[in-house]
DNA sequence: CACCAGGCAAGTA
DNA sequence: TACTTGCATGGT
């Protein structure tokens, strides 16, 4: 079995198993991007606190988080943890936000994914998780998004080494599966779903529905 | 009590 | 370049 039908298979029995995961959370693309910055190496339950506390605050707008004090953000995204440093982040976004596209979130996703993906990049904070994040759940981009669970998972089910890097493992699914968004949606989502549990601790999971595929002929992961 | 959570940047050698 | 450390709340 070939990579392409091998990922699929294992996407196809996850989604079987779990279901539809309706990610991301958040009621606009401002939402998430917000989201995505604020969940860094943190609980999605801390985030949503934090979230609610901007709605509350009246000020959970573009232009709002722009224009308040930067320590009253802090307090404001305090539940997030690590609130200074991501009153910081949250900032530098925004300014990138109103020099570049005067404030719209709308005319930043007319650029070109590439483009976009540099630029995000650069804004310190921002990382490749955090900026593909932000393209694929916020603008729509067919970007595969790779995290902890990811190669965590797939180390461990031998597709990819342990010091395999995140563009490469990037590479592998984005070269292997359909340049479809909301297939890199869902299965992002279902990765996460399966991590936080089923492959929480154990180094192979039996009750895993990756393992089934595993002993199925797929050896060859990259490097 | 320890450890983890939908990371990233900065410091050190 | 390759490691290590700081950031911080809230749940288990």
């Amino acid at each position: 079995m070939g990579r392409r039908e091998h990922l699929l298979k294992i996407y196809h029995s996850l989604f079987e198993r779990f279901g539809s995961q309706h990610w991301w959370p958040g009621d606009t693309p401002f939402e998430v991007i917000i989201g995505a910055i604020l969940t860094q190496n943190t609980s999605w339950k801390n985030v949503e606190r934090a979230i609610h506390s901007l709605k509350a605050s009246g000020l959970f707008t573009p232009q709002g988080l722009y224009e308040i004090p930067i320590d009253t953000l802090a307090h404001l995204i305090r539940s997030s943890g690590y609130f200074n440093i991501k009153a910081r982040r949250l900032k530098n976004f925004l300014s990138f936000l109103f020099k570049e596209y005067d404030g719209d979130i709308d005319v930043m996703f007319k650029e070109g994914g590439l483009v976009l993906r540099d630029k995000l990049l650069k804004i310190n904070g921002l990382g490749p998780e955090t900026v593909d994040s932000i393209l694929l759940y916020a603008g729509g981009y067919p970007v595969f998004v790779i995290d902890a669970y990811t190669k965590r998972i797939f180390s461990r089910h031998s597709h990819i080494s342990t010091d395999t890097d995140y563009h490469q493992i990037q590479t592998l699914f984005m070269k292997s599966l359909p340049k479809d968004p909301h297939l890199y949606n869902e299965y992002h989502a279902l990765i996460v779903r399966v991590g936080k549990d089923l492959c929480k601790k154990r180094p192979l999971c039996s009750i895993c529905p990756i393992e089934y595929d595993l002993h199925k002929g797929f050896k060859h992961g990259i490097k």
